[in-house]
DNA sequence: TGCATCCTTCGGTGAGCGTCGAAGTGTCGC
DNA sequence: GCGACACTTCGACGCTCACCGAAGGATGCA
């Protein structure tokens, strides 16, 4: 009893929220308009089904200026649409190609804004063994060198998010590094190319340059590089 | 990905459906007619639900004899379930005063007109613990108690509604006793004084009285009193 | 074999909800 | 200010789907 699933499930089961959710997955805001064009339904359509997902607590918006902006709220609702997308993918996985797709998915990939998969939790657990994250903080270690490597992990602090979560993987059962400390990171993985965009929507791929820097900078071991 | 999540969480969102999958959760397969009942429709419309839970691989069946028993197919199912119910119970808590409230209900509280909460589950698996319960039936012995209780057993079977079924908890995550007997016996201890109603909308207070009580009587355990 | 139990299929009914066009509110640019 | 734009509210239509009663297998027990 207690908690109620249907009223939260009937908010996904329907094909036009359940492509606005999706499209959120990847950790953006999106304005309205752009969410109505991608799930292919006019304004109005978009618009109660917005304020349905609102009203549930799925999604927060932010008005700015003439656009309003919505993204998902909280990790949780990111966490389920990615456990329920695993359960739908299950009967599938038919071609070859999508199946590759699915183990480099499995391998890394962005949950939100930030690096999970494999390579996330390896990359968590190395900070922690290294002695840079303790107990949801930075170490004084831990910043010296995530700054050197170019991670502002002042302004990641002072961001209205929270700071360094973990963030529980469900393909891994393991927590990887989430919040705005772990967006921050994968940014500079990203611009420094230790990771690069995969072709999938949200795959990512550990270059050989990264697998040698992760390494030997968080102590990552079983990295698939490239 | 790109993986279709709105069929799967359709199959979640009917509360019908939500009510047989939550009651799988437990782990254990039941039959069709005993999730018929726990979701308080008629033969055929479980049937039909079964059916569509089976052909989106939610469940599994397993035939044996005349009876039809059904259980989560994967624990991915059972995961996203229970996700979903913690994204559910979520949008409450957010003054002190309701976090004490919310602790205050997690420890005893009515559900519909039953007592639920660890009062709640700690009272039903001392009656079963004390043979007074057995197979969704009271024992003799347990009429026998209930009955120097003052709860009036046979009205209660006589009732229009079910006699003495398990209800689910999610805060628990454990049964407790619902149903037209479960209702009948907090009447009475409400009436006793073993239980007063707090102040918050469905808040149950056990009073000293009602911890010995129940302890003596029901082979409760760990209960916090006033 | 006969009967009761458990479950399913079939047919018909009703409610809920997703859909859009038209109109209304608020915001930006000239 | 005056259109242009982004978004929302309103009203009406249509379709899907959950629901039950009755009837049809299938199984077990005497």
């Amino acid at each position: 009893m207690e908690a109620d699933i249907a009223p939260v499930a009937a908010l996904m089961a329907d094909p036009t929220r359940a492509t606005m959710l999706t499209a959120l997955l990847s950790g953006r805001a999106l304005a309205a308009g752009e969410l109505a064009r991608l799930a292919g339904v006019s304004a109005p359509t978009a618009s109660a089904h917005l304020a349905k997902l609102l009203d549930g607590g799925l999604v927060e918006a932010v008005k700015q200026g003439r656009h309003r902006y919505y993204r998902l709220k909280g990790h949780e609702v990111a966490e389920v649409l990615e456990t329920l997308a695993r359960i739908s993918a299950r009967p599938a996985v038919r071609s070859l190609r999508q199946s590759s797709q699915a183990r480099q998915l499995e391998e890394a990939r962005t949950c939100y804004d930030h690096l999970a998969g494999r390579a996330g939790v390896a990359l968590f657990d190395g900070m922690r063994e290294r002695g840079y994250l303790a107990g949801g903080e930075v170490t004084a270690e831990g910043e010296r060198v995530l700054g050197r490597l170019g991670v502002d992990v002042e302004g990641a602090r002072r961001a209205r998010r929270r700071f360094a979560p973990e963030c529980l993987d469900w393909t891994e059962r393991r927590a990887h590094l989430g919040g705005a400390l772990g967006a921050a990171l994968t940014g500079v993985l990203l611009e420094e190319e230790w990771l690069v965009r995969g072709r999938a929507p949200r795959s990512i791929v550990v270059t050989e340059k990264g697998r040698r820097g992760l390494e030997a900078t968080f102590a990552c071991k079983e990295l698939t590089s490239h």
